[in-house]
DNA sequence: TGTCTGTATGCGCATTTACGATTATATATT
DNA sequence: AATATATAATCGTAAATGCGCATACAGACA
């Protein structure tokens, strides 16, 4: 689940959105990015690796350059994945399988349920 | 852009993955939820809401009652076409559309390139 | 070796986010 | 109408996030 979480919190910034946009056209090194977004050295560089952690870029070195890149049907494959993980339920997951066991057992009223969130007295 | 920000947003969450995959059993009130993930009735509400608002969730009101469901096509549905705009490029976009043409002209080695936001005396 | 250059990283700050506690709203029920 | 209950909204706070500034790091080359 820290892995599905991670990449889709790589996916929810505009900033990151448009990088993968800038790249999808072509393979870019980290000033190429600043300059077509317009944006700042660190800003870039930042979010390219938060983009290559999740999964998303790869990357490649050629002398001071980092290349990043990704390609279409690889991304493509990658969500689907995320996909999958999410249509059908995060399964090997324990946290998630111990919801269900409580799930199992939860009554649409019962005697503990919003009751106790609630302040005894009320308002005098 | 912003919808789709929202979506990914949303869905890179711990709490909210978890109710998404409880959902994904059946429809279910908030109090239901709060049993089955343990939560409080505030955290279970804000969330399903968020959740409902990125377009995950249906509601249907039944008295008392805030039944939050999600029916698994749908979801995956909405999903593809998630990926779908993240794999093509957000085309329609004009901020995205500014970026291609940038990037149009950016250069590999360019004079105005890293170089300014270095210091230029260097260290004394 | 020393310097230049592209990229990555610490740090501080402002903004956003998630949460609990409380209060408000809406629908039943008596 | 009065009360009870399920849910939503508000407020304050702690944690996370995004960014710029400055600096560190690594490769290229004199």
């Amino acid at each position: 689940m820290r892995d599905t979480i991670k990449a889709f919190k790589a996916l929810s910034d505009e900033t990151r959105l448009r990088i993968l946009n800038v790249l999808l056209e072509r393979e870019c090194c980290v000033c190429e990015v600043m300059q077509a977004l317009d944006i700042s050295q660190t800003r870039a560089s930042r979010n390219l690796s938060i983009l290559h952690d999740a999964g998303f870029l790869k990357l490649r070195k050629d002398g001071l350059w980092s290349l990043y890149s990704v390609d279409r049907e690889g991304l493509k494959d990658y969500l689907s994945l995320l996909i999958e993980a999410v249509s059908r339920g995060l399964q090997d997951d324990k946290v998630v399988e111990h919801d269900r066991q409580r799930l199992s057992k939860a009554e649409r009223v019962g005697p503990g349920c919003a009751v106790r969130y609630r302040k005894v007295g009320g308002k005098p």
